[in-house]
DNA sequence: CCCTGATTCGC
DNA sequence: GCGAATCAGG
């Protein structure tokens, strides 16, 4: 594969939308993320960071302060597009615990639930988006069904149905990198603490 | 371990 | 110019 201007194109639309170099790489095809990559650089668009930002010069490079002197068009764009930065800062000891919202069933106690329709997932507290709810109802229907023993580093723990029977198991699907969910149930487990937040996909 | 982008350097 | 290998974080 060789950069063409349709894929460069869409290299240069991906990145500025901020994707990453290898959902890039795997939506041209053909090309690794190095390659994406590499192909960013040469194109000098690597820093998505908005222009203001002065690099502070570490190499000074007296010969040639480099004014471009093309008669036209303007060397930098700068585009000020939206270039919202994820994370400005991070502050001081961010406290990341979002108190999970309690994923887990009570057993025992509501033992009488009848094991079979996905059950309504949450109990009382909080109110969670509704999206998520459907998502999750969703996942539980095509997971993975994986039993306590098969459970690894990268398997959804979430439990579903009830442990007091047989009709009990685990989620299953992949992670969230990290979190021990997949990303249907993160949506449910951690709540960013104000009721809801939309968005969008 | 998974992922990210950044750099290097032989091709 | 290209991109695998490597480096440096998260």
């Amino acid at each position: 594969m060789s950069w063409t201007d349709e894929r460069v194109e869409l290299l240069k639309k991906m990145w500025s939308e901020g994707q990453s170099a290898s959902q890039i790489a795997k939506e041209l095809g053909g090309v690794t993320r190095n390659a994406v990559i590499g192909k960013v650089h040469r194109l000098g668009l690597s820093n998505r960071t908005g222009p203001g930002a002065a690099p502070a010069a570490a190499q000074p490079a007296p010969a040639e302060p480099a004014p471009q002197p093309a008669a036209s068009a303007p060397p930098r764009p700068a585009a000020p597009k939206s270039k919202p930065r994820p994370e400005p800062e991070k502050p001081a000891a961010r406290a990341e615990t979002p108190e999970p919202a309690v994923p887990p069933i009570s057993a025992a106690r509501k033992a009488i639930i009848p094991a079979g329709q996905p059950l309504p997932p949450q109990p009382s507290a909080n109110e969670i988006s509704p999206e998520a709810l459907a998502k999750v109802s969703e996942v539980e229907k095509s997971a993975k069904r994986i039993s306590l023993m098969e459970l690894t580093e990268r398997t959804c723990k979430w439990p579903i149905g009830d442990p007091a029977t047989p009709d009990f198991w685990f989620c299953g699907l992949p992670v969230q990198q990290g979190k021990p969910y997949c990303e249907a149930h993160v949506g449910v487990a951690f709540q960013p603490m104000s009721s809801r937040r939309d968005r969008r996909r």
